[in-house]
DNA sequence: CAGCCTACCTAACGCTTGTTAGGTGAGCAA
DNA sequence: TTGCTCACCTAACAAGCGTTAGGTAGGCTG
C-alpha cells in the first residue's frame, strides 16, 4: 500500500541521508520558531517523515538540538581556522580582521541553516540545554579573544573583552536581519562591519569600499 | 485592550494592580523563556494567581504578549523623546549619539523587564505576532533614521541605514550578554558602544571616556 | 534459503497546553 | 437588606505535545 507515491524516493540519487534530512529540516525550523517554538511534528514533516520516526535518528528533541548547535559552531570554527590559514602576521589588522569577521558571516549565511540555528536560538533554549553547548561555545569564544589580543597588543584586555562581546553582537544579531540574497553581500557586510569596528562611521576609511 | 498606558503618572501605590502584577510576571517570564517557552501557568504563578484568572485581565495569551511589547516599547519611545529634548543641535556629534545611546540602553536595563522583553523575544514570536507590533516598532526605527541623517548629512541614506540597523543589532543584543549590576554601568556601556560607532576601536577618543 | 539490520510506519500513551464555564466572596451602592 | 461589580477561584475541556511499543517492508549477508 506504500508502493505507490514513487516520486519521494524515486527523486535524485545524491539525496542526503534519513539522518540528515532530519538534522536538515530541524535546524531550519529552530531558526524559523525557536526551540520551544518547534514541535517534532513540524520537523519530521519537513524532512518527509513521520514524528515517531525521528526516534530512530535521535534520542530526543533535546538531543537533536543539540546536534544542530554542534554542527552550528563546528562551521564556525572551521572557517576561522581557515581565515587564520589564509592570513599572515604580516598583513595589516584590517584585513586581518575583516578575513576573519567575513568567515564568521559566511558561517551564519552561507553554510546551510545550522550556524544560523545556533545564533538565533540559543538564547531561546532552556538553560539546561543551553549549558550542554556553553563548553564548546567559550572554546570558539577563546579564540576570538586570543585574535584580539594578538592584534591589538596595546589594548587593555579588559577593554578589548568588552569590544569582542560587542563584535559578537553585532555580527550574531545581523542573522535577525540580514538577507544574503539582497542587494547587500555578505562580503560588503563583512566590510562594512569591519571598517566600523576599527575605524568608526565618521573614520578614516570610506566605508563602503572594500579594504586594500 | 491596551488603551491606557499609565504606569508612569500612578501614584506610588505600594502594591501593584492586578492587572499590572500580571504584566510584570508576563515580561519577566517571556525575557527568561522566550514567547512559546512560556506557559500561562508560569506567568499566573509568578504574579500570585491562576492560570484561568489571567483571562479576567487578557483575552489571550497573545493579547498580553502583544501588551507587553507595546510597553517595551513605549519605553524606548518615550525616552528618545527624553533625550532629543536634552540635547541640542550645537551639541557635537558624539554627544547627541551618546545620549541617544544611553536612552536606549535605559530602556532596555533600568526599566522593568518590558523593553528587554521586546528586545530578546519579538523575532522569537510567531510571525503573525510579531506582524502586529511591527508597525510601531518601524516607527521607532524612524526616528532613528531621521536622527542619523540630521546628525551625518554627508553619509548616502542607503549607507546611513545599514550603519543604523548595525548599531540596532549591537545594541539590542547587548541585552543577551549585559549585566547592569555587574562591574560596568549602563552609561560605561553607552560610552564603549558610541564611541566605537563613531571612531572605531582604534580611533581617536579613548573608549572608556566617560560623557562631555 | 533464512536471518538480520536499517529505515521507516501506525497507534497510542500520559501529560501539558491555552482556554472556558460557572462559582465564591469581598466591597460598595441603594 | 438586596443587588451589583470586581477579582479571583475550581474544574474541566479539546488539542497538541514529546515519547514509546510494536510492526513491516526491503536490502544485505552468510
Amino acid at each position: 500500500m506504500v508502493a505507490e507515491t514513487s516520486e519521494y524516493l524515486a527523486t535524485e540519487q545524491v539525496e542526503p541521508s534519513g539522518r540528515r534530512r532530519v538534522l536538515d529540516a530541524a535546524a531550519a525550523q529552530f531558526v524559523a520558531h525557536g526551540y520551544a517554538g518547534t514541535t517534532l511534528r513540524q520537523i519530521a514533516s519537513a524532512a518527509g517523515i513521520k514524528a515517531g520516526s525521528v526516534y530512530h535518528h535521535f534520542d530526543s528533541k533535546e538531543d537533536l538540538f543539540i546536534a544542530v548547535l554542534h554542527e552550528g559552531i563546528a562551521a564556525m570554527v572551521q572557517a576561522f581556522g581557515a581565515a587564520k590559514e589564509s592570513t599572515a602576521d604580516a598583513d595589516t589588522v584590517d584585513d586581518q580582521l575583516l578575513t576573519h569577521v567575513r568567515a564568521h558571516l559566511s558561517a551564519i549565511f552561507e553554510n546551510g541553516p545550522y550556524t544560523t540555528a545556533h545564533v538565533t536560538s540559543f538564547f531561546s533554549a532552556p538553560t539546561e540545554v543551553r549549558q550542554l553547548v556553553v563548553p564548546i561555545r567559550d572554546d570558539y569564544e577563546q579564540q576570538w579573544n586570543r585574535l584580539f589580543e594578538q592584534l591589538f597588543p596595546t589594548v587593555p584586555a579588559k577593554t578589548l573583552r568588552l569590544h569582542r562581546v560587542i563584535l559578537f553582537g553585532t555580527m550574531n544579531s545581523s542573522a535577525e536581519w540580514f538577507d544574503p540574497d539582497g542587494d547587500i553581500s555578505v562580503a560588503h557586510l563583512a566590510s562594512a562591519i569591519t571598517g566600523q569596528f576599527l575605524n568608526g562611521l565618521t573614520g578614516p576609511t570610506d566605508s563602503n569600499g572594500t579594504t586594500s
